[in-house]
RNA sequence: GGGGGUGUAGCUCAGUUGGUUAGAGCGAUCGCCUGUCACGCGAUAGGUCGCGGGUUCGAGUCCCGUCACUCCCGCCA
């Protein structure tokens, strides 16, 4: 027999009657009655009630006895009588009498309470991290986590995935994200870098002839944090695949995430088949690459109605002339909308760095009009050609957004958002899946103008691979794809570039010589060279899924022990100072600040 | 790197226009209480009002600086 119990605290039942058991656990709450003491006893499973009256010779110290002190406790099931039955129990019909009791641990007097739905500062749960974990709520997400993986694993491997590790310890690449580096000691002077993502060995384990490969994989990136973005660390369900093509992986992700999300919550999808969204329409409708769909929103392009002369807007026309873009937000039936409503997002999307949004509501009395502070510039001609364009009717607000073309993408999506919150349009219970295809394979940075890499180099670009149009980088689009659920970018992939030349090629648009990309990449571009099958894959984000299926906003919520946004972890003091000699040994001196 | 918010008892918070000795709930300690399940009742202890400076007869409150936490922008192939 087990010394510690014979029982978890969720099992005992009526069934149990009259048994003599040994439970072990925390005391989760006491109910001191004097002569008649109730102890709640908590463990991983659930909470049994106990109880202990003067008579027992224990009874003096368990009324002593701290809160979330770990006890082994002897003594009879009983059956509660009918009015002390506790239904929200599972083991509410029986209670445990005490015959006797022992100290396992002892614990002291709390920095901050175990049993409780208050919120605490996150500075004091994070360093007493072993005590917020007890909490019923985060103990339900960190134990969801370990479900969804362990779903995770089984499902790829039924489909036929292999499970390999890849090295922690690799080499700094140039592109993406800023490295951590560890020093080597062995090679003075150099750095190993953790990875940002196992990008570079999953395509090696596909050159390598292994053809389905996953991962539940860490991923390393030295960016700032973000209440969705962990600092340093996060996991993702990393997965490639040999001879495939784009539907390929779609098939077996759809699959995969709409079985885990109907299994983990109860929230219903909207599509299970999810949407394909080419990056352009994407930008437009929503004005974001990782819109959320459950928002019935969309965006317009105005630009040309500022050209024509029965429209007075001036400030409009004349950023329109400079080459501005206009865009407008509609807004179905919102004529009766206090003016407040407006003029909140107006003053909102000031607060937001913006100049504002001009608002209108389209009116009829024998004419079609437009009320509201910019509707007298609007001729009922040009009012009819934007109902045109935007499918408005009478009753139907607009809101325009005037500038440069990326600032006014970027405040119509926020715009779209806050405006579908404050009319409370957004269905909370519904996940809304899409894949968003079609990336360009370029971009232009706009401070030093230069062509880049607009996501992942290593992308196969799509078309004709002897006809693409090198001398108009911007125009080629690549079989790139990322996954979206209700506004939350849950993972990115693509189908690779197997080829090597065409890889020397691509990169020498964006300034890397042959040399340099055999120097930065030369694992990979050597193993291309030796026979490569086509491959593609993808990786969505493991913790982001499970931030979804809990219903958290912040990743730390889903993370059992997660660093604070500077990237210090206040439980186990990281990072910290080295010694001397460590430093020495590493070939290291720290600069004097 | 930049912007916003927060910082008062172990925890969660209140604190009015600048004005006497800075309060409450939970927790802790002590006492009472035999059917509670957020048990109840009474008492006690517990404060560098984040820190530093300034204005003022007087600062938790106003001003300046600074630190910590957090949210956002930049960044995140």
């Amino acid at each position: 027999m087990n010394k510690y119990r014979t029982h978890n605290c969720s099992e005992l039942s009526k069934t149990n009657k009259d048994q003599s058991v040994v439970l072990s656990g925390w005391i989760n709450k006491k109910r001191d009655h004097g002569n008649l003491l109730f102890i709640d006893l908590r463990d991983n499973y659930g909470l049994t009630q106990c109880v202990v009256d003067k008579s027992n010779k224990y009874f003096k110290e368990l009324e002593k006895i701290q809160l979330e002190s770990v006890v082994k406790i002897t003594g009879k099931v009983v059956e509660r009588s009918k009015d002390t039955i506790n239904s929200e129990l599972k083991t509410g019909e029986v209670e445990v009498n005490i015959n006797e009791f022992e100290i396992l641990g002892h614990c002291r007097e709390l920095p901050m309470p175990v049993f409780s739905d208050q919120e605490y500062a996150e500075e004091i749960r994070l360093k007493y991290r072993f005590l917020d974990l007890r909490r019923k709520k985060i103990h339900q997400n960190i134990i969801l986590r370990s479900q969804v993986i362990s779903f995770i694993r089984n499902e790829m491997t039924k489909l036929g995935f292999l499970e390999f590790q890849t090295p922690i310890l690799t080499s700094s690449s140039p592109e993406g994200a800023r490295d951590f580096l560890v020093p080597s000691r062995l090679n003075p002077g150099k750095f190993y870098a953790l990875p940002q993502a196992p990008q570079q060995f999953k395509q090696l384990i596909m050159v390598s002839g292994f053809d389905k490969y996953f991962q539940i994989a860490p991923c390393f990136r030295d960016e700032d944090a973000r209440a969705d973005r962990s600092p340093g660390e996060f996991y993702q369900l990393d997965l490639e695949m040999s001879f495939v093509e784009q539907e390929d992986v779609f098939k077996v992700v759809e699959k995969l995430l709409v079985n885990l999300f109907k299994k983990f919550s109860s929230k219903k999808l909207l599509q299970e088949k999810f949407p394909r969204i080419p990056y352009d329409e994407a930008m437009m409708k929503y004005g974001t690459d990782k819109p959320d769909l459950r928002n019935p929103l969309l965006i317009y392009d105005l630009t040309n109605i500022f050209t024509r002369e029965d429209v007075k807007f001036e400030i409009f026309k004349k950023l329109v002339k400079s080459g501005s873009k206009v865009r407008c937000i509609l807004t179905k039936k919102t004529k009766d909308k206090p003016r407040s409503f407006f003029d909140n997002i107006d003053k909102w999307a000031k607060e937001q760095g913006a100049s504002g949004l001009a608002y209108f509501t389209i009116e009829k009395d024998k004419n079609i009009s437009a009320k509201g502070p910019v509707g007298k510039f609007f001729s009922e001609e040009a009012l009819k050609e934007i109902m045109k364009i935007t499918s408005a009717e009478v009753g139907d607000s607009m809101f325009f957004a005037c500038g440069k073309i990326n600032e006014v993408v970027k405040i119509c999506a926020l715009a779209r958002e806050k405006i579908g919150q404050d009319l409370d349009i957004i269905d909370k219970d519904k996940f809304s899946f899409c894949w968003i295809v079609d990336y360009p394979m370029f971009e232009k940075n706009s401070e030093t103008n230069k062509i880049q890499f607009s996501h992942n180099p290593f992308s196969m670009p799509q078309g004709d691979l002897n006809k693409l149009d090198f001398k108009n980088p911007l125009s080629i689009k690549a079989y790139q794809y990322d996954i979206v659920c209700n506004g939350v970018e849950l993972s990115s992939g693509a189908i690779r570039n197997h080829i090597p030349e065409l890889m020397y090629k691509l990169f020498s648009l964006v300034g890397y010589d042959k040399n340099q990309v055999e120097e930065k990449f030369s694992g990979m571009i050597n193993a291309l060279s030796y026979g490569a099958p086509p491959h593609g894959g993808i990786a969505p984000g493991i913790d982001r899924i499970v931030m979804l299926l809990a219903n958290e906003k912040n990743i730390r919520e889903v993370t059992m022990f997660p660093m604070n946004q500077n990237a210090q972890d206040l439980m186990m003091d990281a990072p910290s100072e080295v010694s001397a000699d460590q430093l020495k040994e590493l070939n290291l001196s720290l600069k004097k600040k």
